[in-house]
DNA sequence: ATAAATTAAATTGCACACAATTTAATTGTG
DNA sequence: CACAATTAAATTGTGTGCAATTTAATTTAT
């Protein structure tokens, strides 16, 4: 009985439909194509559109700055930035006071974009079909689970 | 009053830590990083692990059936699975009745390999610093919001 | 029965993610 | 002051994700 009722634990541990990771990924990638096409109107991939939605909050800010409000390193940072300054969104410039530092700051294009991004949190609230309330636990129940495993 | 409350209301709709997605998409992120030492040592990506978690539960199922499951095309699947088939994990055969389909076997090591991942969740849980009915009332919750989004 | 439509994988091309390394600048220490 | 340690970006290489297309097999409709 013993070394069964530890197999049956083992193996539902081990099925898919009980991992929250793969709830997460899953659900993750099925948001980040919800927001496709919206964003293609941008001319914004996914994590493009994340890069402006700190640099709307808070202008001019260093890559490692980007980095640690992202989670990302420089190495998926610094060609991501490249293209959004080919795309004239924003400018890349070393820092006068620390050279090692590069600061991100937008372009009049950058800003002017985010008026036309206004309407995209409502589209993806009403694809979600849920109470606004729900979703308000939903995104702090999932930032405390981050901030435990980041910790 | 009511243009300033609707501009309140924009503004705090775009800021990052107000993002379901951003919250999905940077756990998500995290719990990979969590998996990665562990998946290591058995010489297995994340994906890779999904795709195992799927054969484990059921062994001998086409591509496409593996899409379903994990919500990937074979655009991703096709060359990750001739990876994992390099590596000696699975076979990768046509079917007899359907020549459009491919299907994918465990080989013996591949079934072998459970066992050693069967230590993985306890790990992931005890990370997750979290009571497990919590963490299966999140994964429920994240569950719907992706059939509400596939839907 | 056969042409058109559909389906299943594979392929191609682009954009992430990230570990590991490199380069350059700054800080800390004796 | 010199020099080791640290820090910030960039670079390199591997592995996803996915849209769009291609190839080949099967199904459907006529």
């Amino acid at each position: 009985m013993g070394s069964n009722k530890k197999t049956l634990t083992t193996d539902s541990a081990l099925l898919l439909d009980n991992q929250l990771c793969f709830a997460l990924y899953s659900t993750s990638l099925a948001m980040t194509k919800l927001y496709k096409p919206l964003l293609e109107e941008l001319g914004l991939t996914y994590p493009q559109y994340l890069v402006m939605l700190v640099l709307w909050e808070q202008d001019d800010v260093a890559v490692s700055e980007l980095g640690s409000r992202l989670y990302l390193d420089s190495g998926t940072l610094t060609p991501l930035l490249k293209r959004m300054e080919a795309a004239g969104l924003l400018a890349r410039s070393r820092s006068a006071e620390d050279e090692r530092r590069v600061n991100i700051a937008l372009t009049e294009a950058g800003r002017k974009l985010k008026a036309r991004a206004a309407r995209i949190p409502g589209c993806v609230v009403r694809a979600a079909q849920c109470p606004l309330p729900e979703l308000v636990s939903l995104t702090q129940q999932v930032q405390a689970l981050r901030q435990r495993l980041t910790a």
